[in-house]
DNA sequence: GTCCCGGCTT
DNA sequence: AAGCCAGGAC
């Protein structure tokens, strides 16, 4: 059991000052932190937000961009198709629902890249809806303080009942929620917890002598050497120009494996990041499209400010990506 | 289940 | 060198 006041009085006193979290901020806003925040630590996200929503500070705002801006704007906070959807999500809330975020969590979760915690963060966070909010941390927190165990399973609905049943029933439950996010992040950690500083009264891990976990060790995600970083390598080139980029400049981003390079690039292409111009250069997609992917396109005879290299419909890469490994 | 990012901590 | 992130789409 978690009690309520205890993590309540815990979380006023030693909660850490986050941007989206202060008075004012819209729901927008709330929803583009969390979509950074998806598998990206907090002191990452902070600076790139705070220009963000100075820059885009509505869902039209956002979707006026280009694609190529806002993949620019993110800069490396890594998982660029994020960005794409941030984008796609824009989009879709300024056309399709006036601009304003929608409340209920069946419409959040209808959103490009809202999934089961961003829906339900933005209806707590956004709207002060009681419906659980369960990321990696609380389910860390619930294994542990709850169940007894040192790390939680893998993620299913039964975590929204189990968070679902210690939500406060009155108005404190989307603080109740964002703290029990806070403990995990900064107590209840994953690799060293600080029971010492822990404000619950009980424990089940702590009151069973911390029994090891059950759950065999996770394979390790790398990255140095694999796809991923050289999809990074290749966008990093794409976001440093503003004009289409020959092949070859692409190519000397990554040249220790060739076919992993060209693997990488079409990854990128299928994945709508990065489109190929017409006379067979690459640009990251919607570069010079300041109008969204859904809105008009400036006609031929309006682009008179010469930084255009041209029409580029988007091209589909042609050859297989290789498979091996 | 797999893939997707990148910088920081330990 | 490896773990660790306020996940989502497929």
């Amino acid at each position: 059991m978690i009690y309520p006041d205890e993590l309540l009085a815990w979380y006023a006193t030693e909660q850490r000052d986050l941007p989206w979290r202060r008075p004012g901020v819209s729901a927008w806003q709330i929803l583009v932190s969390e979509f950074m925040l998806q598998q990206t630590p907090v002191a990452r996200v902070e600076p790139i937000w705070l220009e963000w929503i100075a820059r885009w500070p509505t869902p039209s705002a956002t979707a006026a961009a280009s694609a190529a801006d806002v993949l620019r704007a993110w800069g490396k906070l890594g998982y660029p198709r994020r960005a794409k959807r941030l984008h796609e999500c824009a989009t879709v809330i300024a056309l399709e629902h006036s601009d304003a975020v929608p409340k209920d969590v069946d419409t959040l979760l209808s959103l490009p890249g809202v999934g089961t915690y961003t829906a339900r963060a933005v209806a707590c966070f956004a709207y002060r809806q009681r419906v659980p909010v369960v990321d990696t941390n609380v389910r860390r927190v619930v294994a542990r303080a709850v169940h007894g165990r040192a790390d939680a399973a893998s993620p299913t609905a039964r975590d929204l009942d189990d968070v679902a049943a210690l939500l406060p029933g009155d108005s404190s439950a989307p603080q109740f929620s964002v703290a029990l996010m806070e403990l995990g992040a900064t107590v209840c950690t994953a690799r060293a917890p600080r029971c010492g500083s822990c404000p619950l009264r009980h424990c089940a891990w702590r009151s069973q002598g911390f029994p090891a976990s059950s759950c065999p060790p996770r394979r390790t995600q790398r990255y140095a050497g694999t796809d991923r970083q050289v999809r990074g390598r290749l966008l990093d080139v794409l976001r440093g120009n503003s004009f289409p980029v020959n092949r070859v400049e692409l190519d000397v981003a990554w040249t220790t494996d060739t076919a992993q390079r060209d693997r990488a690039l079409d990854s990128l292409l299928v994945d709508g990041l990065v489109e190929q111009t017409a006379d067979g250069r690459f640009a990251l997609c919607g570069e010079g499209d300041d109008a969204g992917p859904q809105g008009p396109r400036r006609s031929r005879a309006d682009n008179t400010e010469g930084d255009d290299a041209g029409p580029h419909g988007p091209r589909r890469s042609s050859h297989s990506p290789g498979e091996r490994r």
